[in-house]
DNA sequence: ACATTTGTCAACCATTTGGTTAAACTAATT
DNA sequence: AATTAGTTTAACCAAATGGTTGACAAATGT
């Protein structure tokens, strides 16, 4: 059982405070609406994070530490590019699908405070790329894949498989479907993407 | 000129909105300071747009009607499948250079307020896609392109073009370069994600 | 010239919000 | 039983915030 799951009033205040700062962001999230969720007094979300500022870094925090140690693990696995591009496609997707509001919140946030992830970088497990960069070099060399900045080809990989849960209400107006179908696509979107990908570059 | 150019009151009270609104958000964002950014008496702001919550939607919505018949204009075009992912790739990019809080600001306010894309789906110029699906199915049983579900190609087109602006501050701890880097290769991508899509449907 | 509408502002108001306090409750420890 | 430390609560507070008001100026029409 990890620490996040254990039943401490700590624990309770940060699952509450995670619900409602990832649907609502920081600025609209209130200590009032946390307490409530949590089940508490709002003095006691005070007592255990000294104030809002303190419990959102916590949740986010928390909720960066569930994502990147992912990615570095998958990009710095001793496996084929194109294994990395299915593997990452694949549990980045399945992952997501049941933390919806996950991504959004981070982008979200570090879009409203940039200078957040110097912070992030400094911790270990930040993702580090430069394997993932050596190998697509070496793969160029090869003449096994297609001539590209690995930079680019790294960002498209991210952009296929975090855009579509972001944007997802935009998306789903403009192809017209309801919800159950857009998770369909996404269901789809966990070998799609990583075809759509080794085709694009694949000799 | 077009009648955002103007300098009316309410376009000066439009644009400095715009500025406070796309910067921080709805929640986040003070009346004050849209007052002090357009030069004005917050009463002022009650006077030409009645409630903050007006003044969001005037500004939301003017935000999307600079993107949305873009997209449309593309898509129902009479060109080619690969013309159109050409354009769009190379038009979008350049316009979201130029109003880089833009493609942000609406997929955050869309997230917070999924109903609103009712509104806008209501609008004529809300982005019609079904001529694009059908040139995609055509050209696949034509055997040009291979088999792809062109509502999943759509997305991913809509995918590498907005989601490394929106993504920018977490791409570039994770690709490790400056502001300056950072443009440029956004600069390539006017071309680069065209050709990566192109490359991953054409047989 | 006068009256009426429209625009502008400083001061004000009610409510909300993050945060505090002091007292009360609980459960172990002596 | 008394002490102590940690936990919980209701009531409270100061600051911030969206919004209003009433006085006043500047156009606008007659």
């Amino acid at each position: 059982m990890t620490v996040e799951e254990q039943s401490t009033p700590e624990n309770n205040i940060l699952k509450a405070a995670k619900e409602i700062f990832q649907k609502k962001g920081m600025a609209a999230a209130r200590m009032q609406e946390i307490a409530d969720e949590a089940g508490i007094n709002k003095a006691m979300l005070h007592y255990y994070y000294r104030s809002k500022e303190l419990l959102f870094e916590a949740v986010f925090k928390s909720a960066f530490h569930m994502l990147a140690p992912q990615l570095n693990e998958i990009m710095n696995a001793d496996t084929s590019v194109f294994e990395k591009i299915k593997n990452f496609s694949s549990n980045y997707i399945s992952f997501v699908l049941k933390h919806p509001y996950l991504p959004n919140f981070i982008i979200q946030e570090l879009n409203r405070n940039p200078e957040f992830v110097k912070n992030l970088i400094a911790e270990k497990n930040f993702p580090n790329i430069s394997k993932f960069k050596q190998q697509v070099n070496h793969k160029i060399e090869a003449g096994e894949i297609r001539p590209i900045n690995p930079e680019q080809l790294f960002i498209n990989i991210i952009s296929l498989n975090i855009f579509p849960f972001i944007g997802a209400p935009l998306l789903k107006g403009f192809v017209n479907i309801n919800d159950e179908a857009y998770k369909q696509l996404m269901e789809d979107r966990k070998t799609e993407v990583a075809d759509f990908i080794i085709n694009a570059i694949k000799i």
